[in-house]
DNA sequence: CATACGATTGACT
DNA sequence: GTCAATCGTATGA
């Protein structure tokens, strides 16, 4: 079922490990492709590593919108990363997926990647690729009937999520802001 | 206007 | 393990 604009508008701490075992769904033309996510981290107001940190710009214009909305942006020229804006509208938070494990759509993602099974989904670039967020997604509302949504299949998250430093930033890297499914 | 750099990935040694 | 690719954005002249 579909979460709730207020499930999203919680603090981005919170939203992060309750986003584990969700389900990531696009819709591209009837074509469906999903995954279940299995890893997450945050970005805070006044975050020295958030791209809202020194206020709103026409890149993260969608990060001090409303919650529950796909914030996309493109990362060293080449890939695409997606997060889910978080708490009140203005707070300027958001938790980025960081992987994927397939679910439907498999035959169109190995076509998208042209990668081993285990590369299809397991990065933000990597899962972007697979199931077909573009950039053109900045902005797209996840509690909409169309395109990519957010669905909770009944799978609770982990009791106990494996928590760590985020990864790839140069600043606050070691906030524990990084959460993960433990391996099955 | 000019330029340095990044919430990454994939190819290569 | 190392490193180049690639370009929008931010920052400074």
């Amino acid at each position: 079922m579909a979460l709730s604009r207020d499930w999203f508008a919680r603090d981005a701490t919170v939203v992060a490990p309750d986003l584990l075992n969700k389900v990531l769904r696009v819709v591209d033309d009837g074509e469906v492709a999903s995954g279940r996510i299995i890893e997450t981290e945050a970005y805070l107001p006044d975050d020295p590593a958030s791209h809202t940190y020194k206020g709103p710009t026409e890149r993260n214009r969608v990060m001090f919108g409303p919650a529950g909305h796909l914030y996309v942006y493109l990362s060293y020229g080449i890939h695409r990363c997606a997060n889910v804006v978080t708490g009140p509208t203005g707070s300027g938070q958001a938790v980025l997926l960081r992987a994927v494990t397939p679910i439907d759509g498999l035959t169109r993602m190995r076509q998208r990647r042209g990668r081993p099974d285990r590369e299809l989904s397991n990065g933000p670039g990597k899962l972007c690729a697979a199931l077909g967020i573009e950039l053109d997604h900045d902005g797209h509302d996840l509690l909409g009937r169309s395109g990519i949504s957010i669905l909770d299949d009944g799978t609770a998250p982990p009791a106990t999520p494996r928590i760590g430093p985020r990864v790839g930033i140069t600043r606050a890297a070691d906030a524990p802001l990084r959460f993960r499914t433990p391996l099955s």
